[in-house]
DNA sequence: GCCCGGTCATACGTTGACGGCATGACCTCG
DNA sequence: CGAGGTCATGCCGTCAACGTATGACCGGGC
């Protein structure tokens, strides 16, 4: 709880374990030796571990010190994808290739692919454009991005797509939730009889969700709870009695973690496709194209299970 | 690379997603209104983005810190893990359930189970004892530890045992390495007839490849280049010209990023399972028993896909 | 044998950043 | 129209982190 959330030790640490000396972390890091000595050693105070075994020689990890620094490169890799992620949204002024995409994509997969892309061409500026469905077509057909990725169940004529990969929505409850311990699918009747958590109107998450209910001649009533974000709908499901719809992509951590518990339902198919889309007058080519490979072939290689 | 590392700014984020206000959010990490947000000011002015739509009545975020703090919660979780691990290793003294644990099981698997583990058990406080294969055994056969887990191709009749999960070592190269675009399966001979990093005997990983070696009717040479570390074994191999044998679990990011590609084999069976082991007098029960139903939900739950 | 290049730790003085308090502007609700 | 909530700004003190300088130690080479 009170702790520093400082990564600048551990991201040292992980880099002695890769070079065999302080100094060289050091040095990689753009810090004197000194501060990065100092920095260990509280980093080892802190932890209350002893993480290095200095010699004259170099250092070398204590077992301890390995497992740590396992768990740190998890750790790095994740704000690592928080900048390099930032970055795309920010830098539109100098990208080579700017790619619109909805929220539910840009969340939760656009990270994977920003990594790789990056590794393979390292010198291309790629800029994500997010917003929702609407938007992302309207900056398709306008032309003035030559790629997209949407959440829709369908999508009009005027762009041409294909399906990188699937997802499905899911109705989660905190563990004290009366649904939690269910067995027996809940129906649509049911769930729109029900306390319900769910992002506001216009989300791609809800139109499905509308959709599908409607489909089995079910509408929703107006009283639900709307949030504006999808981490205040997990938060407000995680905690209190009211159950919500989400991607399953978007809470597959807290699944595994047991903070949420997804809830079967019959009567509804609630899945959906990820497209990527794009102008049929312009066909994705060189990087475009490339990073539509590098999604579906993501896709595949993890069907479901993510960070 | 000259970035602050600190993730204080994104737990404040998340916090204000989750509440809607930025002094709510203060309070739960402590501290002052102002302070957080001054903060988050800093943290817009560094990623150069506009996250929080502040009104006099509250702050929601716009699109884009919505979509950062989807990734800010994968990091957040991220450190928590070390923490929370790193608590693990450390509180010997007033642990209520000390579980011994090999190397890679620690490195990978712990975690998520720990993480678990504490939601379902807040009140338990489980401690981590790590080392070698031989070590975990010692430690159940001789009664002070109640449960470990191995990843030892075979364990003695002295205790019991149950497979938890599955393994394989993978031979890994960098991207530029003459077998990365290689198809058709490296043969025994060539493997030990290459430049190989290893960790230093005794290791888990090292035993089970001589093993398998020794069954192919091959043993390796002893001009290898040792190190200290998994990490080190990971960046030398995405490096340098030479190949390195990993777990699988230890390469999974990698490989998902193409900073390390795996080279098919051929002759050698490089699988492993993952056992917990007790002591056949004192079977497990309680919280221990809990710990390895857990495990084994969790291996099945993601078979080989992680973080 | 001796010295040079490498390792890491300690000491010291300065500075810059962060934190707390006080205040002000603004909106909403009763 | 006031009360309670929101967030931003200004001021100031303190502490922590940084860079430089130095010392102890080991190994390898000429």
């Amino acid at each position: 709880m009170t702790s520093p959330l400082d990564l600048t030790g551990l991201d040292l640490l992980v880099r002695v374990a890769e070079t065999g000396s302080v100094g060289a972390a050091a040095r990689q890091l753009g810090m004197a030796q000194p501060n990065a000595s100092r920095l260990l050693a509280k980093l080892e105070r802190q932890l209350d571990l002893t993480l290095l075994v200095r010699t004259t020689a170099g250092s070398r990890l204590t077992t301890e010190g390995e497992v740590v620094v396992a768990w740190a490169r998890d750790a790095l890799a994740g704000v690592e994808r928080v900048l390099l992620g930032a970055r795309s949204l920010a830098a539109q002024r100098k990208a080579h290739l700017t790619v619109a995409s909805s929220l539910t994509v840009a969340e939760h997969l656009a990270p994977r692919w920003l990594a790789r892309f990056r590794r393979e061409h390292p010198d291309l500026h790629v800029s994500l454009d997010v917003g929702n469905s609407h938007h992302v077509l309207e900056r398709v057909v306008s032309g003035r991005v030559p790629l997209g990725f949407v959440e829709s169940p369908t999508v009009p004529r005027t762009v041409a797509s294909t399906t990188v990969a699937r997802d499905r929505l899911l109705v989660v409850v905190g563990p004290t939730h009366a649904w939690a311990r269910r067995r027996t699918p809940v129906t649509a009747a049911e769930l729109v009889g029900s306390d319900l958590v769910l992002r506001e109107a216009g989300s791609g998450t809800r139109e499905t969700l509308v959709r599908a209910l409607d489909l089995a001649g079910h509408a929703l009533g107006e009283q639900r709870l709307e949030l504006a974000s999808t981490a205040a709908v997990k938060a407000a499901a995680a905690e209190g009695g009211a159950a919500g719809v989400v991607s399953e992509l978007a809470v597959a951590a807290e699944l595994a973690t047991g903070q949420l518990v997804a809830v079967p339902v019959a009567d509804l198919d609630l899945s959906r496709s990820l497209r990527a889309v794009w102008s049929p007058e312009r066909r994705p080519e060189g990087p475009a194209a490339a990073l539509v490979r590098l999604a579906r072939a993501d896709a595949q290689a993890s069907p479901s299970s993510s960070v």
